[in-house]
RNA sequence: GGUCUCGUAGCUCAGCUGGAUAGAGCAUCUGCCUUCUAAGCAGACGGUCACAGGUUCGAAUCCUGUCGGGAUCACCA
């Protein structure tokens, strides 16, 4: 029903989900719609068609669901209008749910009873998991955020962050056991960058001394080895050497290198410092994932996993999937697949990095046994995921079928580019404080939670700034880059989560209104005249279910972004037209809080859904 | 250069497997708080869907080409 997978080709099958009509009601109107036509079809003109499908009718036309007929003309051997017409009086003598019709060239729209959507309405109010699938047996991994450790996180990181988190959520929704994971990248030439400069520099400097929090402190290090290594190359192209020459015979660069394979041999002091530097780091990322709301079930560290994957090649080579040039490093030919030859183990049998992915999905699959394994990283890799996943196919891996790369576009800035290394970067540890700050302004200026205290307040900021940020970074489809304009990203209206928040709060202050009141939420169901804004939101909420199915399939919280929004609009377009406890008929009022209910609850799930909280007053 | 990807309103984005007169938000302008939270609602303005062909009852959507952005084509990760 929906196809995942676009972003590679090798996964086709990926998304599986083909659930026909929601299992946690009992059929949905449009379920018996399909069904009602495909029998109209059946009955009025002897033809079977299985596959109906409907779209929402156009505001400017009378009606919910929209049939379209010219797909059956030739089939059926009739103008498009009539075929219309004629399922249209099929349904209105025969139809459970259908009230009324029009055509409108080959459209047919529909009319749905009152009864029908207060049917579904009381479904809704009945349902406490709604829009959550029961669980489908199967598990995935997912795996994101993947800092290094030798600096701090940045915007690139949140949108990273903020969809692995979102997505794993997602899929939770959709039945499956989540196992999300993050794989540190801990070793390497970078942090023996950072380490040596700290060592050279550093004069005991730590934290706790410098008042900086653990990763700012690696990345300062970082930074002040880049600049001296800049200005190491341009003494030496000053004395003579090329370009190249001087990159590589700088003497920083060659300590840091040093440093790289005393690390590997396992020096005692060297490894005490990387210790020592990358504790700071992780106490540093670990306050920002607490901020952000984010926790991981397992997490690698690439310095246990680095040297896996070697005994895979050799598998490989013994299988004739891999073969061994003269050099005696390892290559696979993946001319067949649109690839091409690539080098998976070096001349001196140290791994690459596809060497060390080889063995780390392996590793995982060993540890979980999971049905599909996700990685949710830039789409700058895009090629690497492709060989990745074309060599555990080769390879027979049967965990090859369930893996995808969930690429997503890169963040830019209205400058440009984000470029760390000329300081073009948005921190993100820098950025969240920016957003409470606004948050605690603007809520400052509207004066409305003046009893709160400092506590409760601070929590609201919080939540309002979290949700601010988040949305903002959720709401563009994943696989597209994106801009990041701080102006917009703190903005608190239209479309953006502190509007969906808000909506919540106003629905809290319905709920507390009605419990003082002793007014209980009830459905009635028979000889009530629905208004359009009622159905209108009825409508949308009975969405739901599918699209926390579509955002499952194709792995995209901007789905649910988008569906937040419209039911938070929707429900404000209702607030603004009717009013819920001056109406003259008790049972309109007890039906509206129970609508209210229902909304609440749904754009509570949805935006969990995204990681983001909801405030009770704001 | 090869491969991949994107191009929709002034700006940021939706537009599902092709369907009706292409939709939101921001920005600009105009109304609406003695009534449930105005972080809201209603309205106006704003488009040659990059361009050119093709496929068909019908194309922003599918195909081909052109132009313009971006990514990638490392014995870096």
């Amino acid at each position: 029903m929906f196809q995942a997978g676009t972003g590679s080709e090798f996964c086709p099958n990926f998304a599986l989900i083909t659930v026909e009509t929601n299992p946690r009601m009992s059929l949905t109107i449009e379920a018996i719609l399909k069904k009602e036509i495909s029998q109209a079809i059946q009955t009025a003109f002897q033809v079977e068609q299985e596959e109906i499908s409907l779209q929402p009718t156009k505001k400017e036309f009378e009606g919910t669901y929209t049939f379209v007929t010219f797909a059956l003309t030739k089939s059926l051997r009739r103008p498009p209008a009539q075929i219309g017409q004629t399922i249209g009086d099929f349904l209105v003598e025969n139809s459970s749910v259908v009230s009324a019709f029009n055509v409108v060239q080959g459209f047919l729209n529909l009319s749905v009873k009152a009864g029908a959507w207060l049917n579904v309405l009381e479904e809704i109010h009945q349902d406490e998991s709604f829009g959550s699938l029961p669980a489908n047996g199967q598990s995935v991994m997912v795996e994101f955020s993947s800092p290094n450790t030798n600096k701090p996180l940045h915007l690139g990181h949140l949108r990273n962050n903020c969809l692995g988190d979102s997505v794993s959520r997602i899929l939770a929704a959709n039945g499956y056991g989540v196992i999300k994971t993050c794989l540190v990248n801990d070793r390497g030439i970078h942090i023996c960058k950072s380490m040596l400069a700290y060592q050279k520099l550093g004069q005991g400097e730590t934290p706790a001394t410098s008042g900086l929090k653990g990763d700012h402190l690696a990345g300062k290090y970082y930074v002040l080895f880049d600049k001296e290594y800049k200005k190491q190359i341009k003494d030496l192209i000053a004395d003579g050497l090329t370009e190249e020459e001087a990159t590589k015979q700088a003497p920083w660069i060659r300590e840091a290198q040093e440093l790289l394979i005393k690390w590997e041999k396992g020096d005692a002091e060297t490894v005490a410092l990387w210790q020592k530097m990358n504790g700071w780091v992780y106490a540093g990322f670990q306050e920002t994932y607490n901020k952000m709301g984010i926790l991981f079930d397992k997490t690698y560290y690439e310095s246990d996993t680095y040297l896996l994957g070697k005994d895979i090649i050799e598998e490989g080579l013994a299988k004739g999937v891999f073969y061994k040039k003269e050099d005696n490093s390892v290559w696979i030919d993946l001319t067949e697949e649109g690839l091409d030859h690539k080098l998976v183990l070096r001349g001196n049998g140290t791994s690459v990095y596809i060497t060390q992915d080889l063995g780390t999905t392996e590793l995982k699959y060993q540890d979980y046994h999971n049905d599909r394994y996700l990685w949710v990283v830039g789409n700058e890799q895009d090629y690497h995921f492709n060989v990745l996943f074309a060599i555990l196919k080769r390879l027979g891996r049967p965990y090859a079928d369930g893996c995808f790369h969930l690429s997503y576009g890169m963040v830019d800035l209205p400058s440009g580019k984000m470029k760390s290394r000329e300081g073009t970067v948005v921190d993100a540890d820098d950025l969240l404080d920016e957003m409470v700050k606004t948050a605690e302004n603007r809520t400052r200026e509207l004066g409305k939670i003046e009893d709160f205290n400092s506590e409760e307040a601070k929590n609201l900021y919080d939540i309002l700034a979290l949700g601010a940020l988040k949305y903002y970074l959720l709401k563009v489809d994943p696989k597209k880059r994106m801009l990041f304009n701080p102006a917009e990203s703190i903005d608190f209206q239209g479309h953006t989560g502190p509007f969906v928040q808000y909506t919540y709060a106003r629905l809290r202050s319905i709920q507390r209104k009605a419990d003082e009141a002793g007014i209980g939420a009830k459905v009635v169901s028979e000889n009530y005249a629905l208004h359009p804004a009622e159905q209108e939101l009825i409508f949308h909420l009975s969405q739901y279910p599918e699209r926390v199915q579509a955002a499952g399939a194709e792995f995209s919280p901007a789905l649910i972004s988008l569906y937040a929004f419209e039911l938070a609009k929707v429900y404000n377009q209702f607030y603004a037209e009717l009013s819920i406890f001056s109406d003259p008929d008790p049972q309109a009022v007890q039906m509206r809080v129970a609508l209210s209910d229902a909304v609440a609850k749904t754009i509570r799930h949805a935006m969990g859904l995204l990681g983001i909280e909801v405030p009770e007053r704001m």
